[in-house]
RNA sequence: GGGGGCGUGGUGAAGUCUGGAGUUCACGCCGGCCUGUCAAGCCGGAGGUCGCGGGUUCAAAUCCCGUCGUCCCCGCCA
């Protein structure tokens, strides 16, 4: 066996290499018995390319190939040729060469299979992720593969040109009950208690500056048990990193440095930089959500001034309570009751009281369920302010700031469609709240408790107003991922946790071990996470992040293939010191995979 | 925790609203023919618990209830 099972890849061969004796090896993308003549197209990871085998020249080859099915894998020896006139393939790469069998080997057959391997279908996604290893033969999953690993290595070569050390992270940890669920691991050795998975390496990074690592990166693994969304996983990868002596602007120069590169290398595209900035107020008042879209055009236009003073008794209640009238214009939608209707629905489930609708007609005037209660000067602000022309929709809504921006944030991401579905709007939001409000008018804390504020003697006396040094970065809608510049003084930590309603106490005892570190001379730093699965998805066009993820799990956590998660025999969780609740208390790896109700596991 | 969509031979779809024999289409599979094909072509064939359970009905893929799986969304994701 010490003879190479290939001398060439199927998808390099080209006419030049005509005349010369080649063994291929590789899959049977489709077999085409002529009878006389048997046409094989043989797929490896380079490509494919024609074989031809001749049963009268080659009896032996014919045999072979006459019992070749979809997909066995086989090797082929023979002379590569030009293909005669008149059957050349110019959609095919290879297609001006074929190779003359003299020698076809089954290595290994293969079962029928259970969907095709060309992208004719759209296979049931269960289907493809029960046999994920099928599907990876499928163009679409092996471009995503492919692109996937360029994305990384430019990210690599990105970090790596400009002097960032690459450092690994524990993920087996600490648990910190802050912000997502932790996925928990048993520990035997100390049988009742835990380790967590990192929901990111947060702390650690902010140990490798106080270590004097600088500039630090990383492909982190990371893990929030959090229910699934088409851009969420159970884990996900992030490019994590962080800088000493680094403030905000350092950091989204580096990012922008990145993203340039992860651009051109898989869209083959020159990103402009710098990307814009908008504040988290801008944000909002703009556009109704920390991560606008803005292909979407239909910015939300503020009609406080529009609708001072009126008559219409619904707004005039509205404002006089401190409230907002805001409204985008939709342009001409050209839609009947019941679409302007459905639109309303769409509103009043972001918590909306109603949408109104304006429609303006050809001659300037306004037709609206709530035209009549509008005056002359009333109807003509309201258009000065919405740049509206005739045939144009324009939709309303009265409420509070909180409820009335994502309501219109959900409209205008219903109706918008970008003008060039190619295109790449990258940009940031910066100056996060530290606290974010929430349509009950509750605050809760919007970054973790080592973001640096503003001012955080704000932070206590108006912490309404507070800001914080944290960013994020946004493309085409999604949030990429976020970071901020980190408090490095202990006593401002101190006072954080303090703010957050964290006692000296309790920081004391979930992270003296932090704060500790933060004494010994920790330099300013700042950095950031970028989300690489969706990073990937976006620039490849798929609707989710399961598609660029080889083995990713289905909304209730499952995986089709192997089907995890599974009940664990009784002693494994014995010598773990956990008993199991649920149904499946006694069963065991490999069983109906119903999983119990609660499935926790509690330390026994 | 909540809202919505989907589930029909191996695969994808139509049929479901308006109940009437497992009907149809494409791909695949099996067999045969075929010496220049290109997701070959032609002929023949096999293949089904219409996700599962219950109900209504003379009769259920179709209507009703429940349940499971899956996808999308809200909540959740500091």
């Amino acid at each position: 066996m010490g003879e190479p099972v290939r001398s060439d890849r199927a998808g390099e061969l080209r006419a030049s290499d005509a005349g010369r004796e080649v063994r291929l090896a590789g899959w049977v993308a489709s077999r085409r018995d002529l009878g006389g003549v048997v046409f094989l197209v043989l797929r490896d990871a380079s490509g494919e390319a024609q074989v031809v085998v001749d049963p009268q020249a080659v009896p032996a080859a014919g045999e072979v190939a006459k019992d070749l099915r979809d997909e066995y894998c086989i090797t082929v020896s023979g002379t590569v040729r030009p293909r005669p006139d008149g059957t050349v393939n110019p959609g095919m790469a290879t297609g001006e060469i074929e190779v003359a069998a003299a020698d076809v080997r089954v290595l290994s057959p293969s079962d029928p299979l259970p969907f095709q391997i060309d992208d004719r279908a759209d296979v049931d996604e269960v289907r493809r992720l029960q046999w994920r290893y099928l599907d990876l033969r499928r163009p679409r999953m092996k471009a995503n593969l492919i692109a996937r690993s360029r994305a990384v290595s430019a990210m690599r070569r990105s970090m790596e040109g400009q002097g960032f050390l690459e450092v690994e992270t524990p993920t087996l940890i600490r648990s910190t009950p802050e912000g997502a669920r932790d996925m928990l691991v048993p520990s035997r050795l100390r049988a009742g208690s835990f380790y967590a998975l990192p929901q990111s390496p947060q702390l650690f990074k902010q140990l490798l500056m106080i270590g004097g690592v600088e500039r630090y990166y990383q492909i982190a693994r990371c893990y929030r048990d959090e229910d699934f969304r088409s851009d969420r996983q159970l884990e996900f990868a992030q490019l994590d990193l962080e800088g000493a002596f680094w403030g905000r602007d350092d950091v989204l120069a580096t990012l922008e440095s990145v993203m340039v590169e992860v651009a051109r290398e898989l869209r083959g595209v020159e990103l402009s930089t710098p990307f814009p900035r908008l504040t988290y107020r801008e944000a909002m008042a703009r556009y109704g959500t920390d991560k606008p879209d803005v292909r979407l055009g239909m910015e939300i236009c503020d009609l406080g001034g529009a609708f001072a003073g009126t008559g219409f008794k619904a707004f005039a209640g509205v404002l006089d309570a401190g409230g907002v009238v805001r409204g985008i214009n939709a342009g001409p939608l050209g839609m009947g009751r019941s679409g302007l209707d459905a639109l309303g629905d769409l509103a009043k489930g972001a918590g909306a009281k109603g949408l109104a609708w304006l429609v303006v007609e050809d001659d300037g005037s306004l037709r609206s369920p709530i035209a009549k209660f509008l005056g002359d000067d009333e109807a003509a602000a309201v258009k000065e302010a919405m740049g509206a022309g005739p045939g144009d929709t324009l939709l309303l809504v009265a409420d509070t700031p909180e409820i009335a921006a994502p309501a219109l944030d959900r409209v205008r991401r219903h109706l918008g469609e970008p003008d060039d579905p190619d295109e790449l709007a990258f940009l940031w939001v910066i100056d996060f709240p530290v606290f974010e409000k929430a349509p009950d008018g509750s605050l809760a804390p919007a970054h973790h408790p080592f973001t640096s504020p503003h001012d955080v003697d704000e932070m206590g006396s108006d912490p309404e107003h507070a800001l914080s040094h944290a960013y994020d970065l946004v493309l085409n809608g999604s949030e990429l991922g976020s970071g901020s510049v980190r408090i490095h003084d202990p006593e401002v930590q101190r006072r954080v946790f303090e703010i957050l309603g964290i006692s000296d106490e309790e920081a004391e005892s979930r992270f003296g071990w932090f704060l500790e570190a933060l004494r010994y001379g920790t330099p300013p730093h700042a950095g950031f996470a970028v989300g690489i699965d969706r990073l990937v998805s976006i620039l490849q066009g798929e609707p989710n992040i399961r598609e660029v993820i080889p083995f990713p799990k289905t909304q209730t956590g499952a995986d089709p293939l192997t089907k995890a998660p599974t009940p664990v025999a009784a002693d494994q969780l014995a010598e773990l010191g956990l008993e199991a609740a649920g149904e499946d208390a006694d069963g065991v790896a490999g069983g109906d995979g119903a999983a119990g109700e609660g499935g926790g596991a509690s330390a026994g």
